[in-house]
DNA sequence: ACGAGCATGTAATTAGTTACATGATTCG
DNA sequence: CGAATCATGTAACTAATTACATGCTCGT
């Protein structure tokens, strides 16, 4: 029920509507849990039940209503023992390691093909951390003391997302090194043990 | 649904029955996709009723019955077929990063402890990875064309632990440096193996 | 005789995804 | 006027987790 004390870190940091939510979903919190509109929404319903948060509604004229949530203090007691619990070893699920793996019984071109997929994916997201990192803190070894959470969240993004990078390179060199398009010296298309 | 291609994998690199399958899920394969028992007897009699699989009952006197699951054609083709279709991107799901971004609305102490409790099981997971890999690929250079694919998945797992390990030393350098002795971060991965 | 490990399942609950649905405002 | 974005939801379905349940065998 972890998308519960996700929500409880971004109202903690500020009051937000569930459409708000959403948005940051899709950004700098995102990069670390997705959620859906729908499951916000939801989920936002039952926390209101449980009393974790409160709403009011604010309305602009010459604009949609909005129903801005805000965390009750049994929200903040709730998030403050969260934080208090050890972290559950996180279950692994990548598809797309089954899917290397699963390339020796089904299509050696378009696994190789998806790896590159794979890469361009990462390396656009990496390019992505790494420009809000030069923009936001510009120089590291002077990160506020309460900006220092947000930035090494941020540090853990580079990190995995250069990971990811590297491995599919690795990867590609394996299994289509570097071939001259124009002369292949020999037409074996099997790799052959050294 | 993607638990059935990890399976259609798995049963692609040697029969089992759904308690194979669960061992194979808490080692080697379950690195990459952690599944349950139940989850697994579940997906699989779905597969079964989809003609993906086939079962056949060995009795072995002395011994309780095993169900013991073979890819049809039909699975085949779904796996070949699955192979060709572009892995959509992963969606994050880090709690630990998370928590860490909630710090400062919790306990400051506890989540550092809590950092270290997940650097010594990246530690130690990578170690496992490391073994594994000095055991079965002594020569990285040598790897025979039929065990690449798992090879290089195990290379990823060896990469994404190594990473995570240095990403927990660099966010200890930052909250709690005085509280650690030096101890080499990245520097040396000292096998000590037999 | 008893506990550990083998082997297979059902049931209930919770979480997540996909599809459907509505209405208002702003910009071109 | 039509498309895009803001803003909020419901309903149906699929997947995952947790708890419960059974019976066999092997070693001590």
């Amino acid at each position: 029920m972890s998308l519960e004390h996700a929500i409880l870190v971004s109202l903690a940091e500020r009051s937000a509507s569930g459409y708000d939510l959403t948005r940051r979903f899709d950004r700098s919190l995102g990069f670390f849990w997705k959620a859906t509109h729908q499951q916000i929404y939801r989920t936002l319903a039952r926390m209101d039940g449980d009393g974790l948060v409160a709403s009011t509604v604010s309305s602009v004229p010459g604009r949609p209503d909005r129903k801005v949530y805000d965390l009750t203090d049994a929200g903040r007691q709730e998030l403050a023992a969260w934080t208090r619990t050890p972290t559950p070893p996180e279950r692994p699920r990548s598809a797309f390691a089954v899917k290397v793996r699963g390339m020796p019984h089904g299509d050696r071109d378009a696994v190789i093909e998806d790896i590159r997929r794979q890469r361009a994916h990462h390396a656009e997201q990496l390019a992505h951390y790494e420009a809000s990192a030069a923009r936001d803190y510009p120089d590291p070894s002077a990160v506020a003391a309460d900006e220092l959470p947000v930035y090494l969240v941020l540090r853990g993004g580079i990190r995995t997302e250069r990971t990811y990078v590297d491995w599919c390179d690795e990867m590609l060199d394996h299994l289509a090194p570097p071939a001259r398009p124009t002369v292949p010296p020999t037409a074996s298309p099997d790799q052959e043990k050294s």
